[in-house]
DNA sequence: TTCAAAACTTAGTACTGTCCCT
DNA sequence: AGGGACAGTACTAAGTTTTGAA
């Protein structure tokens, strides 16, 4: 492994002199380290973080950390800041940026651009490889999701002294900038990492590691699905052993069965225990008694578990659904005598569950079910809603509609674009644009007589109309339908690339219309490998 | 054996560039 | 030229699992 280090943040650059910071109302000249601070305050000012009380009293407290004394004595309430000028010095700067010209915009890009030939590629093994996040992290504020207790902390710069290289002992050692030192050069060829440094805000080690589209990236990626696949062999035998285990003598095999229950028909994540510093989310282990409710009878369903629970990156999970009659009533003895706050499953957490997993199968964990009902998911619904006979626009909109599942399943939600009511107003005018357009194709070769030129040119007229008005319809459709769905996480992340392009392949439609470029580039694997009779059950 | 740290995967959002229309 | 829509990309937080020290 050989590498030119990572590529670190610009130095601060001071305000100019007309730029001014104001305390009750007073011009006042900030120190540097204080000025730069109030800089990353500033451009939060219109956003509804600086709303909250967290975020103002992190900041403040990070804040004045740094003031000078007498700074510090002046600067004491967070309210009598104003920082509207430093705010608008900074959009100006943004506007300026975008109005250059061309020719300066050329050349900012090829200036990018030689920093990443030289800082973003590495050889591995004798090849070279692409670094994925080789720029460090600059400064800022911290922005947590959900009510995150530390929001609004100042994430410190990052300095080559803070930085671990890893890389070859008898490869090039990358130079730290001049000046300074790295933290420690290291040669450990059992990980995967190129450079690292401890994060100040919640004290974890960020790392350098290589881009999706690198080989031992992509291995890795191929293992995660055979191990799905070898789940897949299995998983009839799991069910019926945690089937088995519902009836158990003993409380803690219960609640492991009914866990592997969730996590194997519902996708949810683990749920590993979290610290009091960071934001109230929950997975299948840490599930708390308010968070499931439960109905003899609701909406037809019987035997109904209500779910309403935050998430990673608080995202709300909100499901209701029909369970085996053992499960329910096993839910109804773990929920007993519990209160708000307390476990759902009081005997059990990740690890007991995870070391039970891996006695089953080698390798297994939690999160290979996500893996395997996530793939085996889109192959059963590829198979099901692929027309046998269709255009390639009605394919798509089947695999979309396959990939959307999954993401239900997965409940990889998305706030709606913001100009999602715009753009489909602006598709539901084109499409009756198209309609009347149709319509008076329809008239017009109606009155022309048949076998005349007139005749054939209005007729192949009307036929492309019609096609692009059915394309137009399910364009609607498939809008309409996932406008709160994000389908790029499982597509990345869950559904085994070999059952997209065997079905391509099958169905003759483009690679390109179910992968983007860079969604290609990282399946490149994938695609070389297999033909179309691939298949993930 | 326990527990925290390290390592690595998964996640949504903000930003950027490009295309097309006015 | 300006501006909106959209896709693609960058960013980095937040999970899970593995590792290894006490």
């Amino acid at each position: 492994m050989e590498h030119k280090g990572p590529v670190f943040a610009p130095e601060y650059e001071p305000l100019p002199k007309g730029v001014k910071f104001r305390y009750n109302g007073k011009s006042m000249v900030l120190s540097p380290a204080a000025e730069e601070v109030a800089g990353f305050y500033s451009r939060f000012i219109e956003h509804d973080y600086t709303t909250k009380e967290v975020f103002n009293k992190n900041f403040f407290k990070d804040w004045r950390r740094l003031m000078t004394k007498e700074e510090k004595d002046v600067i004491t309430d967070l309210k009598k800041c104003d920082f509207t000028d430093i705010n608008n010095y900074y959009k100006q700067k943004s506007e300026e940026r975008k109005a250059m010209s061309k020719d300066e915009k050329l050349k900012l890009k090829e200036e990018n651009e030689a920093i990443t030939k030289e800082y973003g590629i590495c050889m591995l093994d004798g090849h070279k490889e692409k670094i994925g996040n080789f720029r460090i992290e600059p400064p800022g504020l911290f922005r947590g999701r959900g009510e995150h207790p530390k929001m609004g902390m100042l994430k410190t710069r990052v300095i080559p002294e803070d930085v671990i290289i890893n890389c070859s002992k008898d490869s090039k050692f990358p130079k730290p900038p001049p000046g300074h030192k790295w933290k420690e050069v290291r040669h450990d060829n059992t990980v995967s990492w190129l450079a690292s440094w401890t994060e100040n805000v919640q004290g974890q080690v960020k790392y350098v590691m290589l881009n999706p589209t690198s080989r031992l990236k992509g291995e890795k990626d191929w293992m995660k699905y055979e191990k799905a696949r070898e789940l897949a062999k299995k998983i009839d035998k799991i069910r019926e052993n945690y089937k088995h285990d519902f009836k158990s003598k003993e409380m803690r095999i219960r609640q492991r069965a009914v866990a592997m229950y969730f996590i194997d028909k519902l996708a949810l994540r683990a749920g590993n225990e979290k610290d009091e510093d960071q934001a109230d989310t929950v997975g299948c282990c840490s599930l708390r008694y308010e968070h499931i409710k439960l109905y003899e009878e609701k909406n037809g369903k019987e035997n109904v578990v209500e779910f309403d629970f935050l998430g990673k990156d608080s995202i709300r999970y909100q499901n209701e659904v029909s369970v085996e009659k053992r499960v329910f009533k096993n839910l109804q003895l773990f929920l007993n005598n519990k209160k708000d706050g307390d476990d759902l499953f009081d005997r059990l957490n990740t690890t007991i569950l995870n070391k039970h997993l891996s006695e089953l199968m080698e390798g297994l964990s939690a999160k290979v079910f996500r893996t395997y009902n996530a793939s085996h998911t889109l192959q059963q619904q590829l198979d099901e809603l692929t027309p046998k006979k269709g255009t390639v626009a009605e394919k798509v909109l089947a695999y979309n509609r396959a990939n959307r599942a999954v993401a239900i399943l997965c409940n990889h939600q998305r706030a709606a674009p913001k100009s999602h009511e715009k753009s489909m107003e602006n598709l539901i005018n084109k499409i009756e644009q198209k309609q009347a357009d149709v319509k008076d194709l329809k008239r017009e070769v109606k009155n022309l007589p048949k076998k005349s030129k007139e005749y054939e040119k209005k007729h192949n007229a009307l036929k492309r109309a019609e096609e692009q008005l059915a394309k137009l319809k399910i364009n609607r459709d498939d809008k309409e339908e996932g406008k709160e769905i994000a389908l790029g996480t499982s597509k990345l992340n869950y559904l085994d690339p070999r059952i997209t392009v065997a079905w391509c392949k099958k169905h003759d439609v483009p690679i390109e219309k179910a992968y983007n470029k860079t969604q290609r580039a990282k399946f490149r694997w994938a695609i070389d490998m297999v033909d179309e009779t691939y298949r993930f059950d």
